[in-house]
DNA sequence: TTGACCTAGACAAACGATTGTCTTGTGTTA
DNA sequence: TAACACAAGACAATCGTTTGTCTAGGTCAA
């Protein structure tokens, strides 16, 4: 392993780790550099470097090029990220804002987005937002730290002036499944039709009452599915009264709450698209807890599949839409585009109803 | 705002965001440095950096310092997180490795390493590993770079051979949430007594025949787990058969293939604990398909309580852990522990039965 | 034989912060 | 008034890479 002419060789090289250095709190062993590998082979550290990234301005014998790489693998050398990026002035590592880690829709996206970034050969750095704004402050103080190359928002939390003090910082931002008023960098999903998919699914059960629980006013997917809804209605003829539609938000609570209320309406729906599946799960609990059976007396569909969707009782009939696709292309967007450049595109493709128990053609009694 | 000593400020410290730099495709606008700072203030940049840091050994009249951090407001200066990593050798940064973003006993662990982090004024990196060990595989080379100060490694993958492999590299790790036989570094939950608490509510419902729908057999967690079972079950008298406990994995689909077995067997259980959450979501499917009702003909209870199952129907009983906890532990202890000494530690209370609808006495028939 | 021109690398200046060591000026003491 | 101490900062090396520019030696043609 080790060749005849080697001069500094750091003693770590050798497989047995080497454990005993109670002193050093941090880095136990130090890190091969450049250097070390430059002084084994016997050229300079530039040289090294140049081979290792290809320069093409590099002229460099066959055999001198051999030496090098064969002293990188025998150090195990790996370049620290820290002094290229700080060099480069690129992170190649990229940032993602969810609200919450406990929401399974955000989790699709999460893996999406981190797929991308390794194909990129980057990193992806989430973190969470919550409720609290402070939490949201510190990562973006920590990211205007030079940490990352971008940013992707994911979620309803930041507003204008957070975009605008990213602007000024120089750090790109590209909201993720939803737009806002003046930003004009976005990508998101085609809420509108996936809506509509599911509005056309109960109607071709032979449902006329669909009701709709909605998701949040200000949130821009529940306004979009929601205007799917009215659309696919319209279109059937059919109406659709202010009295059909509940505001919730993303929540098992809220959906349960929502539903209780719908259910106590004078008409009741035969039928109801959830704007979200987190929401749906508190749909069916209300219903059951109403004695209202699904999907007998209420067909239930929502939007967003997910594997806890096959899992309810009765097995939650959904629109599948492409999360993790969304979160991939997300990275894409981001690290090809221009800071400046506005971004506004829909996902395409991939919208799919999955027909499970919790849809069926309505009672025969009107 | 602006002293009338000002000699170099960049114009770039205006509020008015300059947004038309269409040329340069990183940072639009060039980051303020250490430089800016101390030309404006007037003084070296290791004076700034040493008011910045509160470094005793610096002596400087009153004036100077306000003169120092009026610049530092003024310029809304922030030190690059990078350059200071380089030099002080501690990235702030901490690398937390889970199976999959969509297990929500996950999120709940990355929540508490996210406040846990945030709290010592560092940034966790959260990745996920998933069933392609290539995945694994580029996070560790990714942690090698430089980019971490420490890992926390939390579910079933890593072996023996990587934690060589980051001995090897002087990366610290921990495990989360498990344990492996040489390696003596993990934070756990007290398993073995939530499996037994639930199983002494269960007794104490008047549950004789209690089974358990155990977690994977190389899962450390599932071990104690069913351990926890056993001795509570011998506790009170009670007989643990083989054929009492079904292995299974702690997914849904699991769960329910293995209630699936349970409930076809001889003499069927009137009470079932759970390994895990999830696979209770399995469980309660596969009972309400085989037409067995729960509570009245099967109780169920399970490990981890989560917002998810008090909308499941029937609403179920859990064993509250503290999984935040767990994951701000980790943190502190990664954070403050040498690389090289043994961390073995249970977090200890907070354990909690969660009583809901999917528990009762058993029917009065044996 | 003297430029001209390659080839194959070497040199050195960044990137932005931290930190050990110097220097300068001022006051104090002997 | 010479020696000294201290206050208040200045200097400069360093972390590990990247990358623009140089140079020493060789080849080739005129």
């Amino acid at each position: 392993m080790t060749p005849p002419t080697e001069t500094k060789t750091p003693a770590r090289a050798t497989t047995t780790a080497t454990t005993k250095t109670t002193k050093t709190p941090a880095q136990a062993t130090k890190a091969v550099t450049l250097l070390d590998v430059a002084t084994r082979a016997g050229v300079d550290r530039s040289v090294v470097s140049r081979v290792l990234r290809d320069d093409p301005r590099l002229n460099i014998r066959e055999e001198t090029r051999e030496r090098v790489l064969e002293a990188v693998r025998a150090l195990d050398y790996r370049p620290n990220a820290l002094a290229r990026s700080l060099r480069t002035r690129r992170a190649d590592t990229y940032g993602l804002l969810i609200p919450d880690f406990g929401n399974p829709v955000y989790a699709s996206i999460i893996q999406g987005a981190e797929s991308a970034a390794i194909a990129r050969d980057c990193v992806l750095m989430t973190g969470s937002v919550g409720a609290g704004a402070e939490q949201a402050a510190h990562h973006l103080d920590v990211i205007g730290r030079g940490r990352v190359d971008g940013l992707l928002l994911a979620g309803d939390h930041t507003d204008r002036a957070q975009l605008d003090e990213l602007d000024r910082r120089g750090i790109p931002w590209l909201l993720v499944n939803r737009r806002l008023p003046r930003a004009r960098r976005w990508v998101v999903l085609d809420d509108e039709e996936a809506a509509g998919l599911a509005v056309r699914h109960l109607i071709g059960l032979g449902h006329e009452r669909i009701a709709h629980v909605a998701g949040p006013r200000d949130a821009d997917t529940a306004r979009r599915r929601m205007r799917g809804w009215r659309t696919a209605m319209r279109a059937a003829g059919l109406a659709t009264p202010a009295r059909a539609v509940v505001v919730s938000d993303y929540t098992p609570e809220g959906g349960a709450r929502a539903t209780r209320e719908l259910l106590a309406r004078a008409e009741r729906p035969t039928a109801v698209l959830v704007a979200n599946v987190a929401a749906a799960i508190g749909t069916l609990s209300a219903a059951a807890e109403a004695g209202v059976r699904v999907p007998e007396e209420l067909s239930v569909v929502a939007v967003h599949d997910l594997p806890l969707a096959a899992v309810l009782r009765p097995a939650l009939t959904t629109v599948r839409t492409p999360l993790e696709r969304l979160g991939a292309r997300a990275i894409e967007l981001l690290a090809s585009t221009a800071p400046d450049a506005p971004i506004e595109e829909v996902v395409d493709g991939e919208l799919e109803l999955v027909e499970r128990a919790s849809t069926a053609p309505p009672a025969a009694s009107s």
